[in-house]
DNA sequence: GTACATTACTTTATGGTGTAAGGAGTCGGC
DNA sequence: GCCGACTCCTTACACCATAAAGTAATGTAC
C-alpha cells in the first residue's frame, strides 16, 4: 500500500531540493553530524550510475558512506525523497547557456544534445517518474533553459510552452532506447548484435508467418548494417536526431504561419 | 543483483508470448490445470489497472485466483515474464483499421488518439519500461499499425520509422504526464487543484526569488485556467495535441520536399 | 486393482526490501 | 557534573520474489 504525503511531509521535502546545499556547522549539543544530505545524494548518485537503480536501496547507500541503512533516516524522511533529490540534482547540472547567434534550431539542437548526453549519462533518470512534478530548482531549471532558449523562435510564450515538452519527449523517448540497450548488454553480457542475432532466430523458428502477419514491419528491415557498433543504441541516436529535426520543421512552418501573412 | 535470462528462459517468454492463448486440455497423468497463463495474465492486468503497477505483486495476482502466489510459477517463468505478458497482451488491444480517406493526417491524429486512450486505460504501461523490445505479437501489432498508417504520407519506409518513433514519443510522454495526475490524486485524496495551491504557496514561501531565478517560467504562468477539470491532465491533453501538430507540421514539410522539386 | 510417473498446488525457507521503535554513545550548555 | 539534544546503531516487522521440498490428485501400464 502507497503512503501518501501529509502536508509537513510535503514542506520538509521542498525545504530539502531548495534548502542551501551547505548546512553551516550546528552549535548546540549532540556528536557533529558525519555525513550530509548532499553526501548522502551525490553517494547515491553514484550507485545509480555506476550499478543502475535496481541496486539502489538505503543499504546500499548507507554502506558506501560507512553507515547502516537507517543513519540516513537522520538526513532524509525516505527513499522517496532521496530519489527526489537525486533526481532534481541532476537536471541541475544541464548546461545552461546556448547561444542563439547562429540561429534559434542551432542552440535548440545543441540544447537537446546536451538533454540527451545527460540523460546517457544518467541513465537511471528515465526510470525516475516523478509521480508528479518534484518542483525543485533542477526542474525549473531545465524548464527555464528549455523555454528560453526556444523563445529566440519568435513564437509567443504559449505556444513555446508545447514545442518544449515535445522536444523534451522526443529527447526522453529516444534516449530510453539508447540507455536500456546499454544497460541490457552490460547486464546479459551478450552483445547486442549476439542477442539481436538468437532472437531473430527464435522469431524466425516460433512464428514462421512473421513477415505475412506483419508485412510493413519486415519490409523495413534493420536501419542500419550490423556492425561491431551497438545496433540498437546507434538507432536509437538516429530516432533521436530524425525526430528532432522533424519537430524543428514542425516549428519552422509555425514561424511562417505566424508572421508569414503580413 | 539482477539475474539475467539465459538462452533457454529466453525461448520460454517467446513461446509463451507468440504461443497459443487457448492451450488444449492436457492428456497424461496428474491433477487438470486450474489455471491458465491467459488467466494469470488478465488477472495481473486488472490488479495493475485497478490499483497499480505497486500493488501488483506474485501474491496479489494468486490472491485473486484463489491460489498461493507460488502456484503461479507453474505456468509462469516469473515476474518479469509476466509483466511483459501483460505489456504486449495489452499492446494487442489497439485497434487497427484507420482509414485512409480523408487523408494521412486524420488517420494519424486518431491513430495517435487511439494509442493515448490505451495508455490511459492502462497507466501502467508507462511504467514497464521493458529492458529490451518485448519482440511480441502485440508489439510488432502496434508497429505494423502505426508504420503502416504513417506510410500513406507517400514518405518512404525508411523515413517513416523515424516519424513512427517520433509520434510514439510523443504519446507516451504527453499521457504520461495525465496518467501521473490522475494516479496522485487517487492516491493523496488531494484533488489536483488542492496540491498544486497548496505547493505553490510553499514555492511562493521557501523560494520567494523565484521569478527572479526563473523569469521565463515565471512569465508563462498556467495555461489553462483552474477549473474544477483536472489542470495537470488537461494540459497533458494540450501537450499532446500541439506536439502532434507540430509533428505532423515537420511530416507535411517533409512530404513537400520529398516531392517539391519535381 | 495397484503401482508409478506426472503434475498442480501448498508449505516452508532464504535473502532481499523500506522503515518504525528504541537504545547507545557523544557532545555543548548549564 | 550533569542534562538534554543529537547522531548513529541494533532490532524487528511486514513485505517482496522465488528456491526447495512436500502433498494430493490424476492418468497410464501392468
Amino acid at each position: 500500500m502507497v503512503v501518501f504525503a501529509g502536508q509537513g511531509d510535503a514542506r520538509r521535502s521542498m525545504e530539502l531540493l531548495w534548502g542551501p546545499r551547505v548546512v553551516a556547522p550546528r552549535t548546540g549539543p549532540g556528536p557533529k553530524p558525519g555525513l550530509s544530505v548532499e553526501a548522502i545524494v551525490a553517494a547515491a548518485i553514484d550507485i545509480a550510475d555506476a550499478e543502475g537503480m535496481a541496486s539502489l536501496s538505503m543499504r546500499s547507500v548507507g554502506e558506501r558512506l560507512g553507515r547502516t541503512a537507517m543513519a540516513l533516516y537522520t538526513y532524509v524522511p525516505g527513499k522517496t525523497e532521496l530519489v527526489d533529490l537525486m533526481y532534481d540534482r541532476t537536471l541541475g547540472e544541464l548546461p545552461s547557456s546556448y547561444s542563439v547567434t547562429s540561429g534559434w534550431r542551432a542552440a535548440a539542437f545543441s540544447l537537446a544534445d546536451a538533454l540527451w548526453d545527460l540523460h546517457l549519462r544518467h541513465p537511471w533518470l528515465l526510470q525516475v517518474s516523478p509521480a508528479r512534478p518534484v518542483l525543485g530548482p533542477g526542474e525549473f531549471h531545465v524548464q527555464e533553459t528549455l523555454l528560453s532558449v526556444l523563445a529566440s523562435t519568435g513564437l509567443p510564450l504559449s505556444r513555446v510552452r508545447w514545442v518544449v515538452s515535445a522536444l523534451f519527449n522526443i529527447v526522453r523517448g529516444s534516449v530510453q532506447a539508447a540507455a536500456e540497450s546499454r544497460q541490457a548488454a552490460r547486464e546479459t553480457g551478450l552483445s547486442e548484435e549476439d542477442w539481436w542475432y538468437a532472437r531473430s532466430a527464435l522469431l524466425g523458428e516460433l512464428v514462421p508467418d512473421l513477415t505475412a502477419r506483419f508485412p510493413t514491419v519486415a519490409r523495413l528491415g534493420p536501419s542500419v548494417e550490423l556492425s561491431d557498433e551497438p545496433y540498437l543504441e546507434r538507432e536509437a541516436r538516429l530516432s533521436f536526431e530524425a525526430g528532432l529535426e522533424l519537430l524543428l520543421d514542425g516549428v519552422e512552418t509555425a514561424i511562417v504561419k505566424a508572421s508569414g501573412p503580413r
